[in-house]
DNA sequence: GTAGCTCTTAGTCGT
DNA sequence: ACGACTCCAGAGCTAC
């Protein structure tokens, strides 16, 4: 590289700091100017401007009272009342306030957030449409694939789909339809139709499920019309896209910071909650089932080894990574079978499609793969992984085989690691103006790779 | 164990 | 291109 744009680099980042420090002065000064007139019982002169996407995004401990009666519970019609225009500054309650009052359930349009033509009826159509079709293994097929030399970003592929900073981004297992879904710190679901092509709007669906982040999102590849979501409110809820109802399934007084479906049954939903709680939790009965004190801190990441449904990966706050035996937990001393200690907090660790490796990543700096016999092999990876405040930290996630690792880097890049060179090469685009930070693989897509953003938006490379 | 303090630093919008 | 504005997350440390 060159030093000019090293030092351009420096120059930006030194600037941040020191404007960083003048905002935190200034936060003071607000603060101090409304504990004043706090105490004289007069209301601040500091109000935000009204923006229809800016709502609380703090938990609060006690529920607030519900002031939105649904049509239903008034005795009306579904279709009675049009779909309030997304930058309607109406006195009405917004969507997110209905989710953070509502405990039972919701129809879907009462938390409808934006969508082409302000209507989610479309969105229905295209899901139910799509999961019928067969989601084969297209693309999977061929010979050697480089994504390194195979991916590209299209301009017409960039995307944005919510406000503020994304958490979670998966896709909908369609071998026909690109559909991406996400969840950001507001607590806003987003969908992005990706072929949504002529029409109102853009083919982005939105919807205020929950009053604090997503912190996960799972669609089982069975099932693609259910939609799980959890949140740092500590609820989980069901998006059933034939019912158009959002369902909470599960609530807790403790933040939910992940969530993964058991791979070959469709019942059982394993969440990550608290300080280190792993919890299964029964469709069938509708309650958690099995609950295990595993780690010190909070369980960033859950993920199932793809051939053998008992063993299960958790990365963790309190620096470790583990592989543990479903069967032999115990909970008063639970013992992994294998683990990986990093010196910081481990935000993921993820099995490659074969099983073969387990890739972990930690903001000490690193990223972990874990392979050989019995994963007795360690190989640690130098990577930057200081996201710092605005962004959502990295997470290696695995590609199409094992042989790619796919992450963030601090440059506007996709960092690609070969697991056979142990080399990192950046993936670089003249459409990608923001950082990549949270990161899917299309399961039946060879080369469809979606990129999050802290600012709402999802880049969607290709293999070419 | 936890409250409190410190440190980090990107994206968007308007000019 | 550049400056103003957003802003309170998360981790790690220290003191109690």
């Amino acid at each position: 590289m060159a030093s000019g744009a090293q030092n351009d680099y420096e120059r930006r980042r030194l600037e941040n700091i020191r404007r960083n420090s003048e905002m935190m002065a200034s936060l003071l000064l607000q603060r101090k100017a409304a504990d004043l007139s706090a105490s004289l019982k007069r209301p601040s002169s500091k109000t935000p401007k009204p923006s229809p996407d800016r709502k609380k995004s703090r938990p609060s401990p006690q529920p607030p009272i519900v002031i939105r009666r649904s049509l239903r519970t008034r005795g009306l019609p579904p279709d009675q009342s049009p779909h309030p225009e997304p930058s309607d500054v109406a006195p009405s309650p917004p969507a997110s306030d209905v989710a953070a009052a509502r405990r039972g359930p919701l129809l879907a349009r009462e938390v409808f957030f934006q969508g082409p033509g302000s209507s989610d009826l479309g969105f229905k159509d295209v899901i139910l449409g799509a999961s019928g079709r067969p989601s084969s293994d297209l693309g999977k097929e061929g010979g050697p694939f480089d994504p390194r030399s195979s991916l590209v970003l299209r301009p017409e592929n960039v995307g944005k789909v919510l406000s503020e900073r994304i958490l979670t981004v998966k896709f909908f297992p369609f071998g026909d339809r690109t559909v991406i879904a996400v969840g950001n710190k507001l607590g806003h679901v987003g969908f992005w139709d990706v072929d949504y092509g002529e029409g109102d709007g853009d083919g982005v669906y939105v919807y205020a499920p929950h009053s604090a982040p997503v912190s996960g999102i799972s669609i089982h590849p069975f099932s693609p019309t259910k939609v799980f979501t959890c949140g740092y409110d500590g609820f989980i809820r069901l998006m059933d896209i034939g019912k158009e109802t959002f369902n909470m399934i599960y609530s807790s007084d403790a933040p939910i910071y992940s969530i993964c479906p058991q791979p070959n049954d469709n019942n059982y939903l394993y969440l990550g909650e608290g300080s280190g709680e792993l919890k299964m939790w029964d469709q069938r009965v509708g309650k958690v089932s099995s609950s295990w004190d595993l780690h010190e801190q909070r369980i960033n990441t859950i993920d199932f080894h793809p051939e053998n449904s008992n063993l299960v990966a958790t990365s963790s706050t309190d620096g470790m990574a583990c592989i543990w035996d479903l069967r032999s937990i115990k909970n008063d001393r639970p013992e992994s079978l294998k683990n990986v200690q990093h010196r910081r907090a481990v935000h993921s660790a993820y099995f490659s499609p074969s099983g073969s490796f387990l890739a972990t990543t930690s903001i000490d700096d690193s990223v972990g793969i874990l392979g050989g016999n019995n994963f007795d092999d360690l190989t640690l990876i130098r990577h930057n992984n200081q996201t710092g405040r605005w962004l959502s930290s990295f997470r290696a996630i695995w590609g199409w085989d094992d042989s790619y690792l796919f992450l963030g880097n601090m440059r506007r890049a996709v960092d690609v690691i070969s697991i056979k060179e142990k080399t990192t090469t950046p993936l670089e685009s003249e459409h990608m103006t923001s950082i990549p930070c949270r990161f899917a693989a299309h399961s039946c897509k060879r080369g469809s790779l979606a990129c999050a953003t802290a600012g709402g938006k999802i880049y969607l490379w290709t293999g070419s």
